[in-house]
DNA sequence: AGTTAACTGCGTCCACTGGACACAATAACG
DNA sequence: CGTTATTGTGTCCAGTGGACGCAGTTAACT
């Protein structure tokens, strides 16, 4: 199962030589998955560009979903050394971290949806952000829903800001926020929230990763406070 | 473009009844999605349990993604109505149906990535988020902001917690709890934070999405009293 | 040295996918 | 009535992930 991801089993002693390796042909399918969306990582293709056959590919990886699972811990790679910093200052290039991992291949939004088996790299992640929060006074149970509410949130923001290419068709936020404005225009009984909200809409610009990370951090230090004052 | 989405164009007089609705599509997808993932929706399916050829959908539908994309809005449904409370309960009863909606179609955490065009009931679910933030004095950005973050948190935890049909193959929480320890008990330097907060850990079962949404509308009271005061 | 057993890479095959396109049947209009 | 738009269908195609068996290569064992 998880052995791809964390083993690698002893080279086998009796036959020919493997010509490829599993990183080699993951980091081919991260090529592609950068240059043209994850649609475009398909088992030929992947093999093409390395001048093998597909099936060669089956020597080395179960199946196309093992194989994005071994890029996708590959691409995350391990995060940045960062010197030690006061718990939120950690938390925040922490999350600055993580999203500029989803900068540079978009496509992890797509391929670590759902409950997957964890690489690493992706626990060391964790672990990093475990490392930030242990100077908060939580529990580890705590602490980890910390790491999750963050995680989410910088999955989200990269989600809405980044293009990935080759995925759904190129939607701009222009034509987003053509149709928002076209409906409550429109009809503006049928959306009153959005109608109120609609003058003072354009405000706060790009700025969103920010807002939503230092609500979070505001609200990890109210709960901070209060348990350090008992 | 959107026309799928928030149009019905007027019925065409000229040739044959139409046998079909878009609706009656959507919905045969959605209940495919529910019961099999949306991994076994493909036109041939659904086309299959409405006892057509494939071809035939595509007079009522531009392709699949666009297919998916009405299936998308449709199963998110209208947000329940809420008697009027103040801000901070409207959110957390907001985010509570968001939840319920993904789980009763956990399919939609992987229909609905990326930039992509707005539907009708998607609009009101965000409508009726601003409705809940409109008593907190921020401007239409920062309330925007807000309810995307509390999305974000949503689905986060939806994705951790819900079993998807079809999706990657089953992986229960127990084999990822398994690697975990597996990993940090066997190498404990190497996560030194799992390992800090390993015996902890367990204290705080399944009050991830509790924990984070008090968090941020922690964080979100934060703000909303820093405004009110001057 | 010779044999055996493991292992690699490849060719072939299959069911299935989304979709283009032409064609006959249908129904409303002049 | 014919004309014309619109429907559902049949056929075709390139591409997908993957099962399977076969030949060639190589090290270990006798």
């Amino acid at each position: 199962m998880s052995d791809l991801l964390w083993n690698r089993q002893p080279p086998p002693s009796r036959g020919p030589k493997p010509a490829l390796t599993l990183d080699g042909i993951a980091s081919a399918g991260i090529v592609i998955a950068d240059a043209e969306g994850l649609d475009a990582v398909s088992m030929q293709r992947v093999a093409a560009d390395l001048n093998f056959t597909k099936m060669a590919l089956y020597r080395y990886v179960p199946g196309k979903a093992e194989l994005v699972a071994v890029m996708s811990d590959q691409a995350m790679g391990a995060p940045p050394d960062q010197p030690k910093k006061p718990w939120r200052e950690a938390l925040e290039t922490w999350a600055n971290d993580l999203y500029r991992g989803f900068e540079r291949h978009p496509w992890l939004l797509l391929s670590t949806v759902g409950r997957r088996l964890i690489g690493p790299n992706e626990l060391t992640w964790t672990d990093r952000g475990l490392q930030a929060t242990a100077g908060t006074g939580l529990n580890g149970g705590e602490q980890l829903d910390a790491i999750v509410v963050i995680t989410g949130h910088v999955r989200t923001i990269a989600q809405q800001s980044l293009t990935m290419p080759g995925g759904t068709v190129g939607v701009t936020a222009e034509q987003i926020t053509k149709t928002l404005i076209d409906a409550v225009t429109s009809d503006p009984d049928r959306f009153p929230g959005l109608a109120a909200a609609l003058p003072t809409l354009g405000e706060n610009q790009n700025e969103g990763f920010n807002f939503g990370l230092q609500r979070i951090l505001d609200g990890l230090e109210v709960l901070v406070a209060r348990r350090a004052k008992r």
